[in-house]
DNA sequence: CAACTATATTATCAAGCAGTAATATAGTTG
DNA sequence: CAACTATATTACTGCTTGATAATATAGTTG
């Protein structure tokens, strides 16, 4: 894709920033900590130990970019993965990273 | 991966710092454009018409990565794809955002 | 070796963003 | 309805980073 068609700038900037949704380690905390259940805000609060404004306001840029759902009820807010497609990018980067780390040690030998 | 086994905050880092390399449209465009060939920094400026030390920059930052290589030539700097993996990448965030877009565009009719 | 060329690096500025405290919103319970 | 609770939002601060201009580095050519 990227590499046989045309890309337009806009298509380009909207990769980018998918990508950049991911770049941030404490939303990939949620996302793995969110990946079997569906947990609430302050479940999500205690598993990161981060606060609570900080958990809701990376909640709020992964729903606007739909990669979690929220589901409301009461005064709880219920989010659970609704892109299974970023644990498929997380697992490419693993292995490519992993694929790195044993190049440069085999070099060291 | 990221879904089944514990997550180190080190892990966690590392993956996130691979998604920031490609969280610019800049540095998409410049992978794109080396896509099906080795180019050298002249050209990729022509290219992508951006500035000859913002390309450099760009280009340093993805040599650490690993994400591309270099081969030096006399006066020229040929750079090429090492991470083809990359490719994946960007084509599973394209299909999502395909159908993304898609479920926008059907909630409406 | 002097002029030139290609690339890399550095300094600087502006913009964006993560974290946090404070506050707002909205639902619940006595 | 008053006190309480869960979540969201806002204002603010410090840090990071992308773009650019200026400069440095290093190879080439006359």
């Amino acid at each position: 894709m990227l590499r046989r068609e045309e890309m337009s700038d806009d298509a380009l900037a909207m990769i980018a920033n998918r990508f950049r949704v991911l770049a941030d380690p404490m939303r990939l905390k949620i996302l793995h900590t969110l990946g079997n259940a569906e947990m609430n805000v302050s479940e999500l609060v205690e598993a990161t130990r981060a606060g609570q404004a900080n958990v809701s306001k990376h909640l709020g840029l992964m729903l606007d970019a739909e990669i979690v759902a929220r589901r409301k009820e009461g005064l709880n807010s219920f989010y659970r993965i609704s892109d299974e497609s970023i644990f498929e990018l997380c697992d490419l980067v693993c292995e490519r990273l992993k694929k790195q780390f044993e190049t440069r040690r085999s070099v060291l030998e």
